[in-house]
DNA sequence: AAAAACTTTATAAAAACTTTATAGTCCCTG
DNA sequence: CAGGGACTATAAAGTTTTTATAAAGTTTTT
């Protein structure tokens, strides 16, 4: 879970980060004063911070600056006034990005989501229990171990981590990795299957996440 | 020394970005085709683009999408085009800042040092176990001891080094090394490659770190 | 012109994939 | 509850694809 703190004056717009944010899955804290967004971030913590530099306490550049003796934390500021010295200033001042008020919300989203993406290092790896697949550097890894996969094996393996818990027929898997023309071949399904039980089950005669589904297909769970 | 790659068409933007980054103290080069500006790329190392989404001969939102395949090098968008879907595609498509013309000089040299503060990873001497790369001096050197690459040799370990633990395919390693036009070639890649093992690896026969991944393609690991 | 770098070709070895065979499991039916 | 059929697991053999590397031919650089 993505979690934001939004300092934000502004009532209405109080609501509007709220419900926009909310509405793309983050979990969002909301303060008006600059004192109250540090006590909440000593206590929890944060993946990014909206920070509209007219605060009811304290100025915006001060309250940047001084989480910039401690944190790195990726920090978006918004604000109504356009000037270039107040932006440079902000940015110099250890702000990732600036934006301009009355903005766009695709853009303020998009802009969000560079930052989370660039400074959290977020790679996108899919995990299904101790196993792991890393799309971006096409490596698996069991228990942090490395486990070296054929070409198949890891289109199979990738296949069913995009579709955990979900059923997926002989077919299904025969027409993504092989192609439509290899429907109705379960067989090479099975041979694959036992393979990448070898190497990635414990005991491969009893799988715990590479499951039969009789006479349907495979699945794979936590 | 900051080495910045400037993608722009327009030859009045063009000078003014020169003189104006010149003056900031950065070393900058700029092409106005986005083939121009990838095969600077291969030869020496850069820390920062600026990117015109209007190229001469491609469309730079393409142009971003091919550089995230391999590079996260960071990239400012200049473009004239203030629509909310053009900005958001760029950001989405791997852009860590989006700047729309007219911008104020201040403006630009600011956010640029934004993305040179939390992006530094480049520039600096690139290793891999006990193999070191140096894309200033542009030398290359095996436990201390400086080893002789030719030109597509060093191209290819650079490559490697800026995606360690990546895999990277024959075709990513065409194109970036050779051009578009020798895609399906694998056969250069591993002429080379083993060219590259014998020079780098103590046992070429049984390599440590340019390590091949069947039927996919190569990954450089420590 | 000589040297170096690169491309192209050829071949053996390695790896991956397909196919077959056998044994096992589950479930239905008589 | 025994037998049979449908489905499954897996080893192993056969086939194809991919890779490493030397070496010859070509281009580029010095």
């Amino acid at each position: 879970m993505i979690n934001i703190l939004a300092l934000e004056d502004s009532p209405p717009l109080q609501s509007f980060l709220k419900t926009l944010l909310a509405a793309s899955g983050y979990q969002v804290n909301v303060r008006a004063k600059g004192l109250d967004g540090f006590a909440l971030l000593s206590e929890q913590s944060f993946d990014l911070v909206l920070l509209d530099l007219g605060l009811q306490d304290m100025d915006g550049q001060d309250w940047l600056l001084e989480l910039r003796q401690w944190s790195q934390l990726p920090v978006l500021v918004l604000s109504a006034r356009d000037g270039e010295v107040e932006k440079v200033t902000a940015l110099d001042n250890g702000a990732n990005d600036y934006l301009t008020k009355p903005f766009s919300a695709n853009e303020l989203l998009a802009r969000i989501r560079v930052l989370l993406r660039t400074n959290t290092q977020t790679s996108l790896a899919l995990t299904c229990g101790n196993i792991t697949i890393d799309p971006h550097k096409h490596t698996v890894t069991l228990a942090q171990q490395e486990v070296k996969l054929t070409k198949k094996e890891y289109a199979i393996l990738l296949l069913m981590l995009q579709n955990k818990d979900k059923v997926l027929t002989h077919n299904a898997i025969l027409s993504h990795v092989w192609g439509e023309q290899y429907i109705n071949r379960p067989e090479y399904v099975r041979v694959h299957m036992a393979q990448l039980r070898q190497k990635l089950e414990i005991n491969p005669a009893s799988p715990k996440h590479l499951l039969t589904e009789p006479a349907v297909g495979y699945r794979l769970v936590d």
